[in-house]
DNA sequence: AATTTTTTATTGAACGGTCAATCAACAAAA
DNA sequence: TTTTGTTGATTGACCGTTCAATAAAAAATT
């Protein structure tokens, strides 16, 4: 059975075998043993591919974050120069695909978001993400909102989405995707409305 | 120093120091040596006054719990009939109370829904907090919605708070609370102001 | 082509450490 | 004397890591 190369894939046996191991039992109770298992190899394995269990946990949530960031380029990509909006329902879309919305990837990205507050490497990777997120949608709104109302709308409306994903992840009927979506839809919508409000009343103004 | 009437006592400290601990170590390295020390008892008690370290938690996550009801209901029960955006401004106020938002709280609260999703006892408490405030606030829409803008609106409000919650505990400079609670009215008004038109629109019709 | 040697992949038992729970013993108040 | 409160060493279970041993493929050598 022993060939070469083959890091690449034993690497993506455990990180899946990760996100499987911490949907059945926990966080806590993800022990190398049962994520072995999972996988099928030896709980060796795991320290030579990942130098131990801290290193296969870090790497799985690099590997969740680089799906969502993946997820959100690729919508975004296609759209060139297209109005705020779009780009928002992107970036909305992006953080509702189907390889965010899994049971196993939302009690894992669950998980780390309470380990990240002790566990430093963790913390760095959520805030980063978190800032994206953030960077991202106050950035679109910028194009149609002034400043402070940008920043506003691109607080609310991150908070909206992690909020309605924390909800799904949390629900026992799960996250209901295109609901959570339209309500997200309609918070970018109110927000843009107030801006052609503010316009047309300036020029009525004028 | 031994003395009759310790348990009230006791329990207090103990749950007051586990909120401690799992501020300083997170959950999971919040053992019951750690949280008895803070205490200033021996690891003995937490088993004599909770029967394990899981009675302990589940006594824990009711205690905040509670608080967070008290807080909305405090604020409630002055209002008597008042109009619903007093309530659901009382209703938000309550969420980000000054017993909810500290860095204990916060934490605290994010370790119990992490591991919410693999304990039965503490995800029943969780559930029976989300649909309370969700109840809470599909009712005071009702008054001026019809159901299923109701529904939606208290969807995404208990979205949005949660989650403004949710990213003032991961984020490094803590949750700005006077912040939150204006981006959860203008939420609100929002959803009022749609009823308004709704009305007025068919006022015109009429 | 046949062989030895080297490299890469893998195993799983053994080890050291940590944790929650227990309980015999003790102390002070009732 | 009985009850209530408290201690902390002990125990048994479990976990992550390590590492000597093994096996197969690749490379080197004859």
């Amino acid at each position: 059975m022993p060939k070469v190369g083959m890091q690449p894939i034993r690497r993506r046996q455990l990180i899946q075998a990760t996100l499987e191991a911490i949907d059945e039992a926990g966080l806590a109770d993800a022990t190398i043993a049962r994520i072995a298992k999972r996988a099928g190899v030896s709980t060796g394995i795991i320290s030579h591919y990942f130098a131990g269990k801290d290193g296969l946990l870090e790497a799985t949530m690099r590997h969740v974050l680089s799906d969502l960031g993946n997820a959100v380029l690729e919508r975004r990509a296609a759209l060139g120069d297209a109005p705020p909006e779009a780009h928002l329902h992107a970036i909305i879309d992006g953080n509702f695909d189907r390889s965010q919305t899994s049971r196993s990837v939302m009690k894992t990205w669950l998980a780390f978001w309470a380990s990240s507050m002790h566990h430093r490497p963790l913390q760095r990777l959520q805030r980063v993400n978190d800032r994206r997120l953030y960077s991202n949608l106050s950035c679109q709104f910028r194009r149609v909102l002034p400043k402070r109302e940008a920043r506003d709308a691109a607080r609310g409306l991150a908070a909206l989405i992690d909020g309605l994903w924390l909800r799904g992840a949390l629900a026992q009927e799960g996250l209901n995707v295109d609901r959570a979506r339209q309500l997200a839809y309609d918070y970018v919508r109110v927000q843009l409305e107030t801006a052609h409000h503010s316009r047309t009343r300036a020029n009525d103004y004028a």
